[in-house]
DNA sequence: CGAAATCAAAGGTTTCTCCTGTGGAAGCCG
DNA sequence: CGGCTTCCACAGGAGAAACCTTTGATTTCG
């Protein structure tokens, strides 16, 4: 079977006209190259040099071969210099797991700084919601994400980078003044997010559970999917919404006009977390685990500077 | 070092999913394809699959690869087909040698030969005199030609094709009512071809060497490099030549009008030889040299039969 | 929980690669 | 023309690579 390094002896024997010269260049000796070549020869089943008494003249065969054996070695070569691009992160795409509700969080920021640290790489960041990502991660379709815990799997690094708190939220300031507890939550007429994923959302559980301790259930009257289209419904008083208080914070003045928020009685808190297999991270996904690790811990520590 | 053949594996891994499935259609056992992928990785200072659980993921590395790794194999199929395109005769040059006047022979008749049995090669007669011509074969710049005996070289493969007869060329019938001897000879003004090689042509001296032994010289009035050309001064009647019967058979009607012709007494004879190194002829040349071969000795065979 | 599938690792055999040393042929030059 | 150099071919052997089989560990799926 023709190989690699036939074609490369081939190349320098016919540029350099002997196989002397050609193992002076390549750095072996003679015979190697020669023999090389004969396999190459062999390979092809046809003669690419006539040895004519101390020389060797190269056949019709050996140029028709060169410009191909050429062609071959130059596709390696990019070979490596693309796989070594996606290596430096010069190029090539990144994907990063995140709920949906992290774009309030983090998204545009890192993406800014993804871009402005790796101008060549494109940059996916995919899902819905934590329970999916988290699976995604398990079938090794993601490298790293980060979601809110819990995340009960052995197999994962888990590191947690920002604490939230659920706030109420309401266009109705005399649903405030009263402690907001699950007994209230259970009374209200809410809007809540997620909707596709209220079976395993960890937010809609929590909450699920401290209303069914009160002896009541937790029955939205609305569902929808985004965490903004809850709070435009809560802003024209249509219903009341429970959200994290990094989602306001991080809305400041987009945050629709009217709302305002009270803490949850008892607090309730959500967990999120940097998540990636155990073992080796690319060198890809480190930057952005970096980057997001970084970010969110500056959330983390600005709002537990901020008053309640 | 990074090979064809690992090459190979990883694409059949990536196409197929797995390491097994990849063996499978490869022909290989498992650990080997497992192997090659391994020392691939290596080699590029990659990591290519993740392997999650009993499943491999291609990484980002890999999708850069993979289109670069299809081209290098690519190429090398192609240089395949390219070299088997040429020792089918399907492409390619053919390059044989021959003496100049050769043209009056056989020329347009064997390139038509040719290129009706090898529609796609291309063909290249070269050669201005036998002896330059067999210096090229003797450098291994050509496999085969058609030249002028003798050829003193053992290493030759020398078949004689075709006996020509020198004859006199003159305007002038008075002229050629005597026999024409070498003393003839050394009086007439004549016009000989193949300037440029009359210290090696074998025509020349042949002739000379007839002269001589009159003692006279040869001491041609004009030279040119052109039969042709000599030819058409004669016609002129500025001078005789001698040439050869076969060139006088080959123009026929497009012999320039009022030439006529006798023969030399005694009689001189050139035999013309296909020769070719010792050993293997490549399937181009040996298509060439058969043709020429059946060419000639048609030739020599029509000249034997027609009245001198 | 058992069965099937998959990757990884170990051990051993065969093949390939490459070297050194040598011989022979061809060209070069006094 | 004879010696010198240069080049290719060949042989033998050491080291590396390729490949196989067997085994083990893990995961998925019924």
């Amino acid at each position: 079977m023709i190989s690699l390094h036939q074609l490369r002896c081939f190349l320098a024997t016919l540029e350099h006209g002997s196989f002397t010269a050609a193992a002076g260049v390549l750095g072996y000796a003679q015979p190697s190259i020669s023999e090389q070549v004969r396999l190459l020869e062999q390979g092809l089943d046809t003669t690419l040099f006539r040895r004519v008494g101390r020389g060797l003249v190269p056949t019709e065969a050996a140029r028709a071969l060169a410009p191909h054996a050429a062609a071959a070695l130059a596709a390696v070569a990019e070979a490596g210099r693309a796989v070594a691009s996606v290596r430096e992160l010069l190029t090539g795409t990144v994907r990063f797991g995140m709920f949906r509700t992290a774009r309030f969080y983090l998204t545009a920021d890192l993406v800014a700084d993804v871009l402005h640290q790796h101008p060549g790489v494109r940059l996916e960041l995919v899902g819905q919601n934590s329970a999916e990502v988290l699976e995604h991660l398990r079938k090794g379709r993601l490298e790293a994400a980060v979601i809110a815990l819990p995340v009960e799997d052995e197999n994962m690094v888990v590191t947690p980078v920002l604490r939230d708190e659920l706030v109420y939220v309401s266009a109705d300031p005399s649903r405030l003044h009263a402690r907001v507890t699950p007994a209230a939550l259970a009374a209200a007429q809410l809007v809540l997010p997620d909707a596709s994923w209220r079976e395993t959302d960890t937010t809609r559980r929590q909450l699920a559970q401290a209303v069914q301790r009160t002896g009541h259930s937790l029955r939205p009257r609305i569902e929808v999917e985004d965490t903004e289209t809850a709070l435009d419904i809560a802003a024209r008083g249509l219903a009341d919404t429970v959200t994290w208080r990094g989602v306001l914070h991080a809305l400041g003045d987009r945050l629709p006009a009217g709302l305002a928020w009270a803490p949850l009685r008892p607090a309730m808190y959500e967990t999120f977390a940097v998540v990636h297999r155990q073992g080796e991270l690319s060198p890809a996904s480190r930057v952005v685990v970096d980057l997001v690790m970084a970010r969110m811990r500056g959330l983390d520590r600005a709002m537990r500077a901020e008053p309640a």
